[in-house]
DNA sequence: TATCTATATAGACATTTATCTATATATGCT
DNA sequence: AGCATATATAGATAAATGTCTATATAGATA
């Protein structure tokens, strides 16, 4: 299946309201860069830890917040948390800017407003 | 020029700062919902009004955080503000997205950490 | 010029967010 | 069992955010 807009009209408007929770993930500077780090391959929390000046409780804050939009996986390995990227979520929420774009294109650009 | 990520591995990790005012623009119920009803289109601010159950002064707000994200455009026409997405911001963030997708399909999975 | 309309700005305020310190919980090891 | 370590939770707090009302500004028109 491509990873170029083979959705439908309906989801753009559809998912949109799922979509401001992945995006408050994104919204903030460090889980930002914890998400790109991610795109390498799975981290434990205290390989993330390193690269960040902040504390324990803040880096776990982030992660939840993270795990919460549903961008990034989480599983325990003894005492350690493993984090990856949601490979699903991550490819709807491509698709989804790709839909955007390719709306964009078809649409047409003047706007005869108003009253 | 493809859609798909011709993004080079440097661009991942140099443009996310950029991208958190674009995500920051789109943390929002009310302005993710405007910013895909400017998929169809160029808007009025009147007409983006009337979709919302909030005041003009709130709309206005918005519509600058939007503006100041890069991912749309304004234009005044007589007394109307006129506002549609802007396609090169648009693509930027979505060749961003494709890029992670493309880096972590060719990612290695396995994390061997810690200490 | 006076006035109407569309939008922007200022100021106030309640809510949310990001951060910390202190503490709890869970796992592995001696 | 007792201890060391990795992570999570609780509570506090300063800063940022989203919303409103009131008012200012800018453009169109009688």
């Amino acid at each position: 299946m491509s990873i170029l807009g083979h959705f439908g009209i309906k989801n753009l408007e559809q998912n949109y309201i799922d979509y401001v929770l992945v995006m408050k993930a994104l919204a903030d500077e460090t889980r930002i860069k914890i998400f790109t780090m991610l795109a390498n391959g799975e981290l434990c929390a205290c390989e993330i830890l390193e690269k960040f000046n902040i504390t324990q409780p803040t880096l776990s804050y982030h992660m939840k917040i993270l795990s919460e939009s549903g961008l990034i996986n989480s599983r325990k390995e003894g005492v350690w948390m493993k984090y990856s990227l949601n490979r699903n979520k991550l490819q709807e929420v491509t698709e989804w800017f790709n839909a955007v774009n390719t709306r964009l294109i078809s649409s047409k650009s003047s706007s005869i407003c108003c009253k």
